[in-house]
DNA sequence: CGACCAGACTGGTCTGACCAATTCGGTCAG
DNA sequence: CTGACCGAATTGGTCAGACCAGTCTGGTCG
């Protein structure tokens, strides 16, 4: 047991609340019982309860703790559901995946629009790794992520970075036990990334808006496609996670 | 002084960080420095180096703290950026506005395709009082939003509700300010709001998504010229706040 | 049956202390 | 003079115990 006393309460508590075993609006054990049920000082107790709070997955007031609905919590708690079961829950991933492209797109739009020629260069250069056959499947999603990355830096959009950085932290880690799985078909992503690679040399937004929008979908649809490789069609798990209105 | 000392520290550290008083790497003061300096317990000092770390502007590890690259940052820090000055900085609000209305347009068309008729009903519900000359600013923007709140609720895409809802709690209420410079241009408005509502009547996702993209130009066209009322032009402050790899 | 009140309980804060790891300074060998 | 090296001071991490103000609960009284 490496973890902290106060990371095992948070990752306990946080577990009960994502499965639903706390209604929303129910109370939480209050500090005292925490620290006593789990042999540790009131203090651990406390920063977990505190870790809770700052998901956005409870509120926390003199008087008792309460969990917070849902749809209220903070962007961090995607990490924690999708590391509910052994495999994310494949609508999740779908849903953040969609979330992505979108913000991809807008950066990609702001780069190409306000980029200098050198750093769209710079970008173009993260393209020319994905027109050629990758050597492996690890490599060429880490190039996919270097020009996600390029572009993201490249928009200006601080937003846009914030949002993406804190959801492929989150995301990445979680997708690992389906990579084995994942068959991209490297023809039409080298198809499109030729077509990328056209459009951003030409400052072409709307084509280089549609590229992003058809590469997207291959990634979503490859990802799908893993997931049914392992026996699980989409809409499974985000029902029992019930999003209920306080 | 109604702020308890630990909001006091965390508040001054946050905009010694984001004023760039502390450089990227730099080691930031101990916990019992803090303490000592604000005359406070070092549990205090402490809590306020939490919240620098949950906020992402701090890396903090036995044997001291340092400053975090901002790009690092949670989404949560374009909250404290807005109230840096007594009003927010044009191109971060641009910013938001941009990734919003792509979050939105990903919403509408999630929300299109997927909701059942009477849900689709209750958002044309919504769109109905932006058809009509409003009584005043403040009520307008009330059913704007109410409109996003629905869409997104009926997106069924989780993420895209957690990103937007975090996003606007720290935008709104640093454009209330604002909020009487801007002058939108109702006529307009209450076209697109009549296009949207025959889209979202025949299911038309392109066009649902073309109006939307619209909309979002023409408030953000708004917003901008509220400033420009106020004498800022674009391009002001984000440059103090450099935002420099580690 | 409802209003009300006291006591138990809760979170918020403070004090003071100890530990392990990291920093930082000086020291000493090359 | 430079470098490695080592120990003391400092740092964050944790713990224990205590008090306070506000909330909540359960029983009592009208």
């Amino acid at each position: 047991m490496s973890l902290r006393k106060h990371e095992e309460i948070a990752d306990s508590l946080t577990r009960d609340i994502l499965l639903g075993r706390y209604r929303c609006g129910e109370r939480l054990p209050s500090e005292r019982d925490l620290a006593g049920r789990f042999d540790a000082n009131r203090g651990a107790a406390r920063e977990a309860m505190k870790k809770l709070e700052q998901l956005g997955l409870a509120t926390i007031a003199p008087g008792g703790a309460r969990v917070a609905p849902l749809h209220e919590a903070s962007l961090d708690v995607i990490g924690h559901m999708m590391a509910l079961g052994d495999v994310p829950d494949p609508d999740l991933v779908d849903q953040v995946m969609e979330v992505m492209a979108s913000l991809v797109t807008v950066a990609a739009e702001n780069a190409v629009r306000r980029s200098s020629d050198t750093a769209l260069a710079a970008i173009r250069a993260k393209v020319k790794p994905l027109m050629q056959p990758a050597a492996d499947r690890t490599a060429h999603a880490e190039a996919r992520l270097e020009l996600v990355s390029a572009i993201m830096e490249a928009s200006g959009n601080l937003i846009c970075r914030l949002i993406a950085r804190a959801l492929l932290a989150q995301f990445r880690p979680r997708m690992i036990p389906l990579e084995q799985h994942v068959v991209l078909d490297q023809q039409a992503h080298r198809e499109l990334a030729r077509r990328l690679d056209a459009a951003l040399a030409e400052r072409d937004v709307a084509a280089v808006r549609d590229t992003f929008r058809a590469m997207s979908a291959v990634n979503r649809e490859s990802a799908q496609r893993a997931f049914a490789a392992l026996g699980l069609n989409g809409s499974r798990g985000l029902h029992a996670v019930e999003v209920n209105a306080s």
